[in-house]
DNA sequence: TGCAAATTTATGTACATACATTTAATGTTG
DNA sequence: CAACATTAAATGTATGTACATAAATTTGCA
């Protein structure tokens, strides 16, 4: 549907203005569907995001500060996002030896059977862009990049 | 800058995570923006959203239901937002008189005002799509109406 | 050495999101 | 018309986001 239809607004002040609102939007729907996949599965998007994050570290451990660096939303708050991974036993959290300042995150068994047993389901694959052939993810990849390049 | 480095993982499982993950990551990185500037006047970018939707109908009014159909993120609480641009006297909310369910939204003239001067600072034109061109907009926006052709 | 600056994480607050439930008004139907 | 269903908005709760600040530790340098 296109997005004129999709939020019943049919003029736009310009095309700017309308690609702008489609990508806001698509990005909503596409992680809408996302959450309500893991939802399932009692997660949410951004701890599943950090808990693959620390699957591609073990069995070493990630601190704080490298799980915003990995993250997607880098602006949001990783130690609280790992204190509900924490209580659901899915990560340890202990004082980091070298310094004591940092914390040395670990996924746990229950963690990685979780992110199996997700990926398993297929869950993962449920993204929209599975429509987009090689030719049109490589064009939606260089439009994207270019975007972000004022500055 | 490639996604890959502007996340630091230089691997994905396939073109169509790393598109997602631009998608993801540009719409973010979109609304970052926009939210800063729009801070300065006091505003969130859902705030904003809203009084441009009652601008849409001035002098009507709107209801509630009518501005969940044209936001944006349609799960999100309309009813809070309201009442955050109440406090600020931004809008009015009365009892609809045919339908006392119902609550009739108004944009006041400061709401006007504070989005006139949003305006004027050129605040909305300082998304990043302005860097494609035509062609390229009517690209972007062909294969983001693909994506949620999924259903 | 000692002390200020930098680093790392945690915490506080305001706002938004997601979803379930509640409250009040209106429609519907036997 | 009474009982029940539906509709419209508000409220409750858990989580996340954005940003400022605090607390603990380490580092660097006079």
């Amino acid at each position: 549907m296109r997005i004129e239809d999709e939020i019943k607004q049919p003029i736009f002040k310009d095309e700017h203005q309308k690609a702008y609102i489609n990508l806001v939007y698509t990005a909503g729907w596409l992680q809408l569907r996302q959450a309500a996949a893991f939802k399932t599965f009692g997660l949410t998007l951004p701890q599943f995001n950090i808990l693959r994050i620390l699957r591609g570290q073990h069995p070493l451990p990630a601190t704080v500060a490298l799980l915003i660096e990995r993250m997607l939303d880098k602006t949001s708050n990783a130690s609280r996002i790992v204190d509900r991974l924490e209580e659901k036993k899915l990560v340890t959290r202990t004082v980091c030896p070298a310094n004591r300042r940092a914390v040395d995150i670990r996924i746990t068994k229950a963690g990685l059977d979780l992110l199996e047993r997700i990926e398993e389901a297929g869950v993962t694959q449920s993204s929209g862009v599975t429509q987009l052939n090689a030719t049109e993810l490589h064009q939606l990849n260089t439009l994207l990049d270019k975007i972000r390049s004022v500055e």
